[in-house]
DNA sequence: TCGATATTCAAACTACTACTTGAATATCGG
DNA sequence: CCGATATTCAAGTAGTAGTTTGAATATCGA
């Protein structure tokens, strides 16, 4: 007891966790995990990778117990092992949002520039919905809608923003998507606001809100 | 914005963070820093490893943004860059001890059997603790618990615990170290149970007591 | 300024990781 | 059982990480 190969082979089992995010791929497929159980295929395509390649990270994640799967048919669905994966993503992005060096710029080059979208704050958002002056729409894909929303949001992915007729031009219209670094709720706003409407995003997005333990709805309702 | 590169280069950013505590030895330091910021050498000798290798260790993670150092005399000393690394870290731990397999006998392997320990939850010892019918002791070493320990805890490191006198073999005792993979507490445990007395061990420690947002105490005192 | 102490650098070796390509395996619908 | 689809395996390459050794640098106290 307490001999160093021990305590090496304890830590060095903890640090397993952390290697199964340690690459910008993983990291990616967590993202995309977190809205949802995916098969091979899809996250292959999100993350803009090989499949075969997908696969590998795909089973060395599960190997080292961040990831499930499920098999549905032919094809195989992966899915984090458990919500505190989530916690654990969600802690690694505050860090590196806090501390990282350049992190700003960099998250500026691939959504562009928010300074004009007026983040709400969930807080915020929680009063205005409780007050009911306020239109939220969910712009993430519809099953992503499906599997979870803020309750009262109206899903209507960003594809098909233009198809959207039935909105008063003087409400207020907030729009949430995957979290701080999807685009979907940048594209909306912008979009929207182009056609004349008060828009604006939430800060983060649907799993944030969830996590901070705030009322959710589940079905395609709406 | 929104191509691939830039958001590549975004997610990759992210997993510096998770590739600071990727290995066993880093993750340790991090453990080690959780109890309060300490000097190349320390850190060293509480991990083991030559100071060239953990200095090494220590620089890439400073660079990635986890460590802050100061200088202080002939010395540099390193702390975590913010408590937002300690959560980080707790939520790998939990991962870990939730999801991969093994890990329970690699902890049997370094902790010893625990079993008879009869681990107490915070919960329940901020209660006996209001209402006073425990004596609580701390057993890391002294600056550890001047940098800050549970408020009404008596200092008694593991290696002064001999010279432990003046209580009622009566009073039950609990003691707490650094967390719940530190041996410290265990080994209070079974020596104070040897000399009779009723003695039980916190489950976890003094870093997650304080990131429970409990009553905390700093100074030498008492 | 000089010696002692603490830390970092540089170079070298070994081992591992990410990604690609092409083949192999497993399931489903007929 | 057969073909089509989805996923995984195997082998190879290029690049990166962990550790060791010995030298270099920086600060302090005299």
């Amino acid at each position: 007891m307490g001999d160093r190969a021990a305590k090496d082979a304890l830590f060095d089992a903890f640090a397993e966790v952390a290697r199964a995010l340690a690459s910008g791929r993983r990291a990616e497929i967590v993202d995309v995990l977190a809205q949802g159980e995916r098969s091979v295929e899809q996250i292959a395509a999100e993350i803009d990778q090989r499949v075969a390649n997908t696969s590998h990270h795909l089973r060395a994640m599960a190997r080292a117990g961040v990831l499930r799967t499920r098999r549905e048919g032919t094809r195989i669905v992966y899915m984090l092992a458990s919500e505190r994966i989530g916690d654990m993503w969600a802690a690694m992005r505050d860090v590196a949002a806090e501390h990282v060096a350049g992190i700003n710029e960099l998250a500026d080059a691939y959504v562009g520039d928010r300074s004009a979208l007026e983040p709400v704050s969930r807080r915020e958002l929680e009063a205005r919905l409780k007050a009911g002056d306020v239109v939220v729409l969910d712009v993430r894909p519809a099953v992503e809608y499906a599997a979870g929303h803020i309750p009262g949001a109206r899903s209507v992915p960003v594809s098909d923003l233009r198809r959207l007729r039935s909105l008063a031009k003087d409400t207020e219209i907030v729009a949430y998507c995957r979290g701080p670094y999807c685009v979907y709720a940048d594209e909306a706003v912008r979009q929207l606001r182009r056609r004349g409407f008060a828009a604006k995003r939430l800060e983060d997005g649907y799993p944030e809100w969830k996590r901070a333990g705030l009322p959710i709805a589940v079905g395609a309702g709406q």
